[in-house]
DNA sequence: TGACTTAGACAGATTCTCTTACCATTATTA
DNA sequence: TAATAATGGTAAGAGAATCTGTCTAAGTCA
């Protein structure tokens, strides 16, 4: 991770961290005020990635990029905050699907509207036009650098 | 960090977050490949916001957004291994200034050579047009969400 | 000079993550 | 069908990364 000798010119993935990460805190923020300030970035890195119908572990670790101990490490606290719940796989009896729970889906309201407004800021700093071509080319990109999904 | 119900319409920085995380493991995979196996992401991020000159403990911690103590204990690490050194700081004997060694330019040239191939993959991927819109758009968005620089 | 701030380090605890090992279930195949 | 391999998940333990609190030394300013 060296950075351009010009400063100013980082690099593009840097600076895709230093956007995530604005989102990220603002995220966490809004669920602090909301009464969800048990939450961390690793837990919510998982939940964001759980289908709305249930993902099991070996899944979601993947899309998070961890290991299946890491997200079940991770799952263990979020089910016992009541965010999630683990229900059998009905498809598979070794398996187990996570699920989001009642308190969950509250969070996810919350985290959901910040996210929007963040989102809405961008936008309105770059202007609509520019703000559709990043998330197209950010969804292109996703092609060649995200193996899952 | 909800999810959209549209599966294929993730958030913008979770978008963000893709495209980071695919170039940091291409770059910590190239740099052990080269022979510095050593350095781990939570330095290198610490270690790419090193300024030419020099930075301070307290300047990179902000960069970083960690805390002192954490960036001291990862700069620790980096001059352990060989990759910084410390030199008091001119203009003031309380501070000390983070300097990048030997070893640490050599791998900043491996790093270098990686983004760059990094950032020409993603380029051939988007078109160059497309490309360009996408760090600019980045780098406008930067003057939002980062509070530093 | 004295009060306050800043730069950095140390100690300790917590969180996150990994590796290794293991069990249960399912899939494959001889 | 019985043995073997693969898959889903958990458990234990260690290491890495991070934080809060506290401390010293040095600079700033009234």
């Amino acid at each position: 991770m060296a950075e351009d000798d010009d400063p100013g010119e980082l690099n593009l993935a840097l600076l895709c961290f230093i956007a995530y990460r604005a989102m990220e805190n603002r995220v966490l923020e809004d669920l602090a005020a909301a009464g969800f300030g048990d939450v961390t970035a690793a837990q919510g890195r998982v939940f964001a990635r759980i289908d709305p119908d249930g993902t099991r572990i070996t899944d979601l670790a993947e899309r998070a990029q961890v290991t299946k101990q890491t997200a079940g490490f991770l799952v263990d606290q979020l089910e016992r905050a009541g965010y999630v719940r683990r229900v059998p796989d009905p498809r598979d009896a070794r398996a187990r699907l996570v699920q989001i729970a009642e308190r969950g889906q509250a969070a996810t309201e919350v985290a959901g509207r910040t996210e929007a407004a963040v989102e809405a800021e961008w936008t309105h700093h770059l202007g609509r036009a520019s703000a559709v071509q990043l998330r197209q080319a950010l969804t292109r990109l996703r092609e060649i650098t995200d193996p899952y999904r």
